[in-house]
DNA sequence: AGAAAAAAGTTGACGTATCAACTAATTTAA
DNA sequence: TTAAATTAGTTGATACGTCAACTTTTTTCT
């Protein structure tokens, strides 16, 4: 979509972030996610994509691996320093877009959408099982 | 999407064509577009995937390219008699996916979709030009 | 007519989405 | 308790979306 497009903008000049490595600090800065597979519950991102992601993170250094003691499959994510005020500056300016990209529609529209696409998930994910 | 996944699975199994080869072989089946820059004012697909893409169709024996007489700038399409079959067997099941899909939806929630989906690309456009 | 601009396509690069196969560690269940 | 199933994460492959630079041909403008 177009729409993303915005968002990559602000994010590459304003952070030098990807988009999905904005979501990934997001996620882990804001949210209790802490590895992972708390990441992709949260947001449903492929494994895969995730693992890439979170290296590219580290090797950027904004964030920390620690294998996690008690099951050493997990391993435990922890923003540096520099993520989190990354995320501090950042989080308003896509706030600010976010209000401002909704701002133009109203509530029964946004309800509809949101019911409309749930609707379509699921009509696909039955005849998914038809196949 | 996930959406598209589904899409996708019908054109592999039936058809052997990737999304945006079922997409480009269907306009030039069913429309009147008749060269790469045809296609792209029609869909707004970028010119670079529509290149690649069409060369794999003319790779793979779904397209004939003829420089054109008037415009040597141009190269105009023509669906061999294979693309044309295919065709004609896919969209059937093309047809029937994308009506069991919308029968969930009512139609104040499809024109909902619409205008709000519009909404948003107005408003991206707007905050676009203040960057 | 000649220079500049625009249009048609090609190619390269990067980011994103999804699927599949694989390793290693942990949980479950016989 | 050991075998089987799950779970966490990595890696490879393919498709898709977008931007940018570039060539060639045509159009526009003066």
């Amino acid at each position: 979509m177009r729409l993303n497009a915005q968002a990559i903008r602000i994010l590459k000049r304003n952070a030098g972030l990807t988009l999905t490595q904005w979501r990934v600090i997001a996620l882990l800065a804001g949210t209790d996610c802490k590895n992972s597979s708390d990441i992709e519950r949260q947001i449903g991102m492929d494994k895969g994509q995730l693992s890439r992601t979170i290296r590219g993170l580290a090797e950027a250094g904004y964030v920390k691996f620690k294998t996690d003691a008690k099951d050493h499959r997990k391993s435990n994510l922890k923003l540096t320093a520099k993520a989190q005020k990354i995320y501090d500056q950042t989080l308003p300016l896509m706030r600010n877009r976010q209000r401002s990209l909704f701002a133009h529609l109203d509530e029964t529209e946004i309800k509809a959408i949101y019911s409309a696409l749930e609707k379509l998930e699921r009509a696909a994910q039955l005849s998914e099982d038809e196949l």
